[in-house]
DNA sequence: TTATATTCAGACTTTTTTATCTGAATATAA
DNA sequence: TTATATTCAGATAAAAAAGTCTGAATATAA
């Protein structure tokens, strides 16, 4: 699997909310959690996380819950990956080296910066608003809601 | 960190080989081990799943180890990376849907499968020795060896 | 004010990944 | 044959990631 479940929980989320923000002020965790079968616990700690990178808000108590900081249309899944799985994971040398640098590049430098635009680009050329307009159907969007292969 | 460190230290070693292949008939995993600065008898491992992925081969006992199973202009990180991160690694839904495909599509189905492209050409589209090759002093390949970074 | 619904925070447990250890099998060379 | 160098195989240990639990803090509404 390419990024981690903690990540995709995430942005599956932050996906949910863009479809439903405009309904009301906050969204509970509880909600989201039954409707993307999330772990609850688990789900509070990542969307925590999400809040601390700025691109959640959240509120305590009855009518509590969370909500998209700015619109969708002003975030995008990248911001939600670099929160999630820090900021190397897309950015350190594919090889694993500390030193590699344009300076003192390893094997595979350029190929790599190339193919990572490329991902870079996927993840923050379009707004969350745009993915979140692909989704054709709630339902089919909920269906698919398992993570369960193990790779 | 993209790729774990299992494939690193897969990949590294494969490296390794195809700059000294030439040398003698089969070079030991210590040899390997003590050079690229990885733990003995993780190496062991996976240089043994390299073998059932018919990348490597090994003969035990005195003047033994382990050696490309073809020319290394015949071999390419992908070959490593699949035998190492499992099939799945880069072929399955971005967003985790196991029931994503082209004809129900996750809602970045198109994208992934472009930005995929870019990644399966980088990593297949030139063998092992052109990789070795851009490996410009040996001094450098090894100096490199440390994968520290905590993310 | 009190009951209820919620996030916040941190300790804890489980699972997976990474790494180590030990002994068996086997090939070479003296 | 014997000593040595090696991979093979499986058990174990350590570290990291994933997931759970509990209680505190806080906001709303009756």
């Amino acid at each position: 699997m390419f990024l981690s479940k903690r990540c995709l929980h995430g942005l599956r989320a932050v996906l949910y909310l863009a479809l439903h923000d405009s309904d009301r002020a906050f969204t509970p965790i509880q909600e989201i959690s039954d409707r993307l079968n999330i772990p609850f616990h688990f789900l509070t700690k990542i969307l925590h996380d999400l809040g601390k990178a700025d691109i959640l808000i959240s509120s305590r108590g009855a009518a509590g819950g969370v909500a998209l900081q700015r619109p969708a249309s002003e975030l995008n899944a990248l911001l939600v990956i670099d929160a999630l799985e820090g900021p190397h994971f897309l950015r350190s040398c594919v090889l694993g080296f500390d030193a590699c640098s344009s300076l003192a590049p390893c094997a595979l430098h350029s190929q790599w910066e190339a193919a990572r635009a490329c991902i870079l680009n996927m993840f923050s050329g379009e707004s969350l608003a745009d993915i979140a307009g692909r989704i054709e159907t709630e339902e089919a969007f909920l269906q698919a809601l398992r993570v369960e292969r193990k790779d």
